[in-house]
DNA sequence: TGGCTACCTTTACACTGTACGGTAGCCCTT
DNA sequence: AAGGGCTACCGTACAGTGTAAAGGTAGCCA
């Protein structure tokens, strides 16, 4: 079966347009969990011959480019004249969100060549609320550059992870901890058992504490970059 | 040209093994920036047929997890003994510049699922010396959430720049703006023409930045993480 | 009517991972 | 010495990939 999630082909009423090719190709992409469909997947699921899809864009780079694009286009902007703290923190979350909703987005990332629009509307929405919180210009390259590093640092690590509920870490981690000689890496053994294997206790909280982190230094700084 | 970068073939002395294999598969990977080479490729490169890699590898994923192994095992990882502060700069440095080396290997971050053995050393010895640099377990988890966090994605994003030098960034970043309306995004052509593009900017540098923030963070919490 | 354009199809090519089955040489046991 | 099994490799084949090249067709404008 090479194209069994969801419908056969809707019949489309007009031709094609780039946006409804993105909307397909992202929603095909999200179910599916095996990442961004292939040419001529997507067009089958509209209706039309793959070869149809290059009158749209100039070849698959560029339909992987807009649909990072509209990943970004799903993040929240912070308001310019909103506190930054609270403001970014906010979209901080909001873009590890759409990072999870879409998971193949990050793994396109590092062969991301152009960015489009939504993207620059975003970051100029970012820099707008750091400099009119008062970073110098040097100041808000350093916070987003430690603050997009962590994020999208952080949640790849996140989706990398083999498990999704806590039942199933606690599955995996002792499976990879069986078969170790179990005293050749006693800090790591020691922080599973005692730690991540605790009930209750859930990796995605994490994100939170070193966001904060990372606010407070940005906080402390914000003065002296000048 | 299907085979072009190198030697055709050198004439092996007895059987492949699992690390001959590796070694030239990191080794194409590195050259040729077009990411890890097909399973013909890397064959023919062995003086053998496709085939014969899945004696040594399952499958394909397999393989990729030897290479994504032997890069942690390029990471210099930190004394147990050591300072712990100075100890995770230079570790930081160290797994920047392994990234950084073999720019393939974040992009398979993402897809791996058993961690090889040099990542288990890897990670035992990190924990190792922030535990014995006075954090506690829950301290030592966050620490490595945040700082693991922030050099794959200031990596990540670093790798992802479609230019080298600063010569390159000049270039790329005016033909972006070119072609913008120009006050459509003024904070980021702000940013573009004030900092980005003033003489001597390096964006390597930001590393450093970020780096610091962070480990003053962990320092400042490291009795509060109880 | 003729031609231009936008949109889609057909065909073809070079390439991918890998399932399946074969073969040549070695070692171990009877 | 004969047989059996094991390791290491090869050949073939299949279903899938992105996309270049070329052709078709419908609608619009001169």
């Amino acid at each position: 079966m090479t194209t069994d999630p969801g419908a056969p082909r809707p019949p489309r009423s007009g031709p094609l347009t780039k946006e409804a090719v993105l909307h397909t190709a992202v929603a095909m992409a999200d179910r599916s969990g095996a990442g961004v469909p292939s040419m001529r997947n997507l067009a089958e699921r509209l209706g039309v011959k793959a070869m149809a899809l290059y009158h749209h864009f100039r070849n698959r780079p560029a339909l992987l480019d807009g649909m990072v694009d509209r990943v970004f286009g799903e993040i929240e902007p912070p308001p310019e004249d909103a506190e930054w703290r609270e403001a970014m923190r906010r979209r901080a979350v909001s873009m590890r969100e759409a990072l999870i909703r879409h998971p193949w987005a990050i793994g396109l990332m590092d062969s991301r060549t152009e960015p489009g629009r939504a993207t620059l509307r975003h970051h100029n929405a970012v820099i707008g609320c750091l400099r009119s919180g008062g970073f110098s210009i040097a100041g808000a390259a350093h916070a987003v550059s430690v603050l997009d590093g962590y994020i999208y640092g952080f949640t790849l690590q996140e989706l990398s992870l083999p498990f999704e509920t806590p039942a199933e870490l606690e599955d995996t981690a002792d499976s990879i901890m069986r078969g170790l000689p179990g005293d050749e890496f006693p800090h790591l053994a020691e922080m599973v058992a005692d730690h991540v294997m605790r009930p209750g206790y859930d990796y995605a909280e994490e994100f939170g504490v070193g966001l904060d982190l990372i606010l407070d230094g940005l906080q402390r700084r914000r003065e002296s970059w000048r």
